[in-house]
RNA sequence: GCGCCUGUAGCUCAGUGGAUAGAGCGCCGGACUUCGAAUCCGAAGGUCGGGGGUUCAAGUCCCUCCAGGCGCACCA
């Protein structure tokens, strides 16, 4: 890496100064190297002489040219190095770096971009997670999205990850749920009973009601009411679920896991977790119930784990799904979550200290919740009336790569603003088209150099020296910066960056392809850009693949 | 009241403690006899919510105030 290169020889350059008796400090401090935003300060700098210049008792222009003096730069990779504003050192590569990146990405096409930073680290990904008691909505979408690119970003990283979606079918809602539908058969066939106050009013409800009545007419009416709530919930809970699963399917998410919290009901794991944190003595008995004490290990108040009444709580079932991630062996844990359940996470990292896990092994991502436009006015969701847009709605709509593309341009701290009218009506300025066209127009251009009879040949055997406007040059820095994206967007969990990546790409290589003429008469140049073209087109299906984005060939 | 998130161009948002704060949309003006004009070029538009502090350097870190969102269950 070159950028290792650099380190090195600043480090080098420091450490005779030292010796030379210029520079008067201790340790030579680590070298930080940033890519400067302005191209005219070089393709990287450092700001260490400003770092040294209160130890050195120097001005930090003296340091920075003290270093410069005794940089020596044997293989001859840098074309300048400049002292410049308050006390930076900026770097200038030759050019033939750049060669080499689009020989690496030729080499390695889909490989490029991917690494073993994460060196087999075994993650679990637990995202949406929706109830299944109805359709989900376009907040889980977002989750959708973000949870399974940050998957797609880490698998390319070397990381073994694992996608898990936490079903809550067990608990009130669930007979409230099956409740519901029971009341709403039974209407339909006309008898009169009222809907429950606390009933979900949806009327999804309804039709799956109707289907129950298609499928199997009145047999139901003489169960007893709790047979038929019963018998009712489950099948409308299998029914939602296997449509969850078909509309994240069409989104493009594929999980690994679908985890029944009712089986760690049912298999004891909750009883046995209990019993562990009573064993680790961090509970205790108070109102008939069962707390643990969370404030020991930072949370503001305790929690029940089981109630007076003896049912666990959701929380004692989520701590012993928890330790259930750990026993199988991940050594890294991501949690998505709504805003909604912010409060939540204090009260988890908690439970999990109390077990004896260490608090990092589990990171939790907050995300912001989706506000609904339509035509610029707030569309009213409400559980409690039904009135809601579906995420199979909004992918019917705007379709699936506008709207996975649309819900990871946004940071997750950021509360996402999705107007339904204005991603329709955007729809061919919408910056996902504006990526996809860049990529769909590379394939034109490489569709019409094999039409001229032009065989583009491998990187390795193009003279890409000839590769030096403007346009080409930023373009292939740009290439370069690929892997170092993908890694940040990894390790800080924002795989937003990536949409601005792809646009920067995009654009760069609109501006290459007004200035330059790929094919010409002139055979070497010819063959150089088609490189740098083909390179882009490589790229851009990276970046849309990691975004589960499709990569058209014309559209 | 307490906690978390947010406040940056007319709008929607980027911005790993660094240099002249960026992009898209919108608005105005240009560019197709030649590889896709779903494109490109140019112009206009900013007290980075206010005030303190830390730092050689703050949109970024700390404190405080203001505004908005979301939480503060023996619901999930």
């Amino acid at each position: 890496m070159i950028k290792e290169r650099l380190k090195d020889l600043i480090s080098l350059s420091i450490e005779r100064a030292k010796a030379a008796g210029e520079l008067k400090i201790g340790e030579v401090p680590e070298i930080v190297l940033e890519r400067p935003k302005e191209k005219i300060f070089g393709d990287w700098a450092t700001n260490v002489a400003m770092v040294l210049a209160s130890e050195a008792k120097l001005s930090s222009l003296d340091i920075a040219r003290t270093i410069l003096k005794y940089l020596d730069d044997k293989q001859h990779f840098l074309t300048k190095v400049e002292v410049a504003g308050a006390g930076f050192i900026n770097f200038f590569l030759s050019n033939r770096w750049l060669s080499e990146v689009l020989k690496e990405v030729d080499a390695l096409r889909e490989g490029y971009g991917r690494s073993n930073l994460g060196q087999g680290q075994k993650v679990q990904i637990e995202f949406v997670s929706a109830n299944p008691v109805g359709p989900m909505h376009v907040g889980h979408g977002r989750w959708a999205a973000v949870g399974d690119t940050l998957a797609n970003i880490m698998v390319a990283l070397g990381y073994e990850v694992t996608r898990e979606f936490y079903i809550n079918d067990y608990g009130t809602q669930m007979n409230i749920f099956g409740k519901s539908v029971a009341v709403r058969y039974c209407q339909l066939l006309g008898r009169d009973i009222s809907f429950p106050e606390d009933g979900y009013r949806g009327e999804y409800i309804r039709d799956i009601a109707r289907e129950i009545v298609e499928d199997d007419g009145d047999k139901y009416l003489n169960l007893s009411e709790e047979e038929r709530e019963e018998l009712f919930r489950k099948r409308a809970y299998v029914q939602v679920l296997e449509h969850m699963k078909k509309v994240l399917y069409d989104m493009g998410v594929d999980f690994d896991v679908w985890f029944s919290e009712s089986d760690l009901h049912r298999s004891g794991a909750v009883n046995t977790t209990v019993r562990e944190l009573r064993k680790r003595d961090n509970v205790y008995e108070r109102d008939g119930a069962l707390w643990l004490e969370t404030t020991t290990f930072g949370d503001d108040k305790d929690r029940v784990l089981i109630r007076e009444s003896g049912e666990p709580t959701y929380f004692a079932a989520d701590i012993a799904y928890h330790k259930n991630k750990f026993e199988r062996g991940f050594e890294k844990v991501i949690n998505l979550w709504g805003a909604d359940h912010h409060g939540y996470v204090p009260r988890m990292k908690a439970a999990i200290k109390a077990l004896g896990y260490p608090e990092d092994v589990l990171e939790v991502i907050i995300g912001q919740l989706v506000n609904l436009y339509k035509g610029g006015e707030p569309v009213r969701m409400s559980k409690r009336t039904g009135e809601m847009v579906t995420l199979e709605e909004l992918l019917q709509e705007v379709g699936r790569d506008a709207a996975r593309y649309f819900f990871l341009t946004r940071s997750t701290d950021s509360p996402l603003d999705f107007d339904i009218e204005l991603a329709k009506r955007q729809s061919t300025e919408n910056p996902v088209y504006y990526v996809q066209y860049a990529h769909a127009r590379i394939c034109s251009i490489m569709d019409f150099a094999r039409e001229k009879g032009i065989t583009p040949l491998p990187a390795s055997e193009v003279d890409l020296e000839l590769l030096v406007h403007e346009s080409e040059l930023d373009l292939m820095r740009k290439l370069a910066e690929f892997g170092e994206v993908v890694e940040r967007a990894a390790l800080q969990c924002t795989p937003h960056i990536l949409t601005r990546y792809a646009e920067d790409l995009a654009s760069l290589f609109h501006v290459f392809y007004t200035q330059c003429r790929v094919i010409s008469e002139d055979r070497d140049l010819t063959q150089a850009r088609l490189t740098l073209t083909r390179c882009t087109q490589i790229i851009l299906r990276n970046v849309l693949n990691l975004l589960g984005v499709s990569a058209p060939r014309k559209m």
